[in-house]
Formats: C-alpha cells, sequence, structure tokens
DNA sequence: GTCTATAGGTGGATAGAC
DNA sequence: GTCTATCCACCTATAGAC
C-alpha cells in the first residue's frame, strides 16, 4: 500500500541523515543529489519542495515508530526491558553523532510547515503514549516503580533521551548518553 | 573591561532571540538589520563574519551564566532551591517559546566554527559543574537525595531540563516544561 | 524519471563614499 | 560607524527535451 519507488526511498534516506547531521536548513537538494548520483531537478520531481520533503521524512519516521513500538512489544512483555529497548532506539543515532529526527526538527520548527508542525507533535504525541502505558503497566506489575502519574513521568524520560542525545553529540561521547540513560532506567527498576 | 558598543550589544540582543527561535542556519544579517534599524554591511563592521558572531554569542551568553550562577548563589544557600532557582533560568525561553542558547547551537553545531563549538561545549560544562557541585553539597548537607555520582546526576537533570524545552516549544505549552521540572525537583528533594 | 538549462531570489561578504 | 552599491555563490523551483 503506497508503494514507493527505490529513489524515493533513497533520497528520503539521503535527507534524513542530512538532517540528523546539519538540521533542517543546513543541507539542500544539491546536497542530496551529490549523495545519491541525480540532480536536483530530479529530486523535485518526487518531492515538489522541500516543505513536501519534510513531511514525507516526518510520515515515514513516525511509520518506523510504530514498527520499532511493535517489534519491542512482541520481543518482550517486561516493561523494564521494554523501556531499555526503547531507550536503545534512542542511543542508535548518537553511534554516528545525530540525533533523532524529531529533536533536530523540532529546533528547526519555526521553518517548517504548519502540517509538518503537527506531524511532528503527533510523533511526539505517540512516543509520549507508548511510554506511558509501559510505565503504568509496568508499575501495575510490579516492576516498575515512580512517583506521581505516569505521563509526566513519560515526559521526564522522553525529554532526558532527549537532552542526552544533545550532551552526547555536542561531546562527541556516546558515553554520556549512556550514563544518563543507565541513571533513568535504574531510577525506575524497582530494587 | 572590554566595553562593547551599545550597537554591538543591540545586534546581539537581536541576534540572540533569532538564534533561539530559528537556529543559526535560520536568520541572516537581512533579519538582524531588519529588525535593529540598519544595513546589512554595518552588521559586519561589528562582526565581520557570522563566525565571529556565533563565537561572540556563545561568549556573552557564557558571562551571563556566570553572573546568573553567582546571583542564584549569593541568594541562598539551600541548594535545593538554588536547584529551582537553576531551573528557572531554563525555564525563561520557554515562556516565549524557545530555548536556551545552547540547545539550539547545539542542533546547529556541524555548521559552526570548530572554536564555536569548543566555546559551547565549555559552556556545557560549566552548566554541568555547577549543578554538580550542588547535588553533592546538598547531599552531604542531607537537603537531597540521588543514586549513584553526582556527575551523573548533573548530566540527567541537565539534559531532562534541555528536552523539557524541546518539547514545550514543540507543543507551545510551557506546562510539559513545569511538569518536567517539577518531577525533577521533587525527586532530588529529601522526603 | 531523469536530464539540461535557467529563472528569480537570498545568502554572506567587500569596496569605498560620507 | 553607517551608508550605497555590488559581487558571487548558492538556494529552491520550473520548463521542456529525452
Amino acid at each position: 500500500m503506497n508503494k514507493k519507488t527505490n529513489m524515493a526511498e533513497t533520497i528520503l534516506d539521503t535527507a534524513q541523515t542530512l538532517v540528523q547531521e546539519c538540521g533542517f536548513n543546513g543541507f539542500s537538494y544539491a546536497h542530496i543529489a551529490g549523495k545519491v548520483g541525480i540532480r536536483t531537478a530530479s529530486i523535485h520531481y518526487h518531492f515538489p519542495s522541500k516543505e513536501d520533503l519534510g513531511e514525507a521524512l516526518i510520515a515515514r519516521y513516525t511509520e518506523n515508530f510504530h514498527a520499532a513500538a511493535a517489534w519491542i512489544e512482541t520481543g518482550t512483555t517486561d516493561d523494564l526491558e521494554r523501556l531499555r529497548k526503547f531507550v536503545e532506539l534512542y542511543r542508535e543515532p548518537v553511534r554516528d553523532y545525530r540525533t533523532c529526527l524529531g529533536v533536530m526538527l523540532s529546533t528547526d520548527l519555526a521553518v517548517l510547515s504548519a502540517k509538518a508542525q503537527d506531524k511532528l507533535n503527533h510523533l511526539f504525541d505517540l512516543n509520549l503514549l507508548w511510554l506511558e502505558r509501559v510505565l503504568e503497566h509496568g508499575r501495575q506489575a510490579g516492576t516498575l516503580r515512580f512517583d506521581g502519574n505516569a505521563g509526566a513521568q513519560a515526559h521526564k524520560l522522553l525529554a532526558a533521551l532527549q537532552g542526552a542525545q544533545l550532551l552526547a553529540r555536542s561531546f562527541r561521547d556516546i558515553k554520556r548518553f549512556d550514563t544518563i540513560a543507565e541513571g533513568l532506567i535504574s531510577a525506575l527498576a524497582k530494587a
């Protein structure tokens, strides 16, 4: 359903990497063209405007999150382990000193279309709701402990992961991410 | 010492706001010129290149942090209260749906000069070391509680505040920042 | 679908008059 | 210090051939 051509996917792959490294304003169609081995005009055929490209990036990233979340849930029933897998998701881009797409685009918010902003908030909502659900379930199952409501805790967790990406990237030191991540997990793990 | 002219300061004020709203690549000398009521060529007189402007922004921001940190320490000796004041510092830009300069520039890292990157990391280090000191002191004084070493805790706290700025800004909802901030403080406050 | 060619705009930056 | 004028590189985007 909604099958994309290979080239459109390749363009998205390259564009996503560029966004995660340089921000939405930090790259051009020429950069994509150079990496993909195509001309800028051809990119406009697939994504008429850069705005379209931005929206497509978020849409695909959101689909991928759905898939990853489902994969985590089928892989384990232990909620602490699910949180660990979630953290692992956020660790991945940091290995190449990138941030996740959401963090990068959220700083470039002012230059995105209203539609893209909405899509981005939707992506954050999905992350938050998923975390909230796992946190609440884990607390009731007795494997997680935390004060207050699960929604607030989900916000705290997501925010810390986003900031951890920024710090690790800035210092070019993934250990900073790991230190923060371990602190987050151990605080939630029932003794 | 190192007295700056009013115009240089005005340019920095405007540029800082623009960076915090649009990112380093999201504004131009023309934007500053329009807001300040001056021509782009005049800005180049004060800051020959945009690179220079970026470095000057971080330098001034770092000075301001020193001043704010000193102000907090003279204002109270209670470490929990000092942390609250620190959080308040990070809340300020969010009121206008901006992030702090550090967060915004850390995403635009790839387009900054090596010197600017170093200055930015130095700014983060100052924040982390200040937090670490307050945390450790508070724990020994018996007003704060946390597991692990103070450095890791400082990282966790700073990261969460940075992410809280991003989330609150994206949703245009400062309550998201407040929720996270309260969770951070209450977790550190000794019952 | 991809290309060449090009339009129209904006970016950072400089020269030189005042 | 600020201005006008200007340069050139780069940007997004389109037209039309293949």
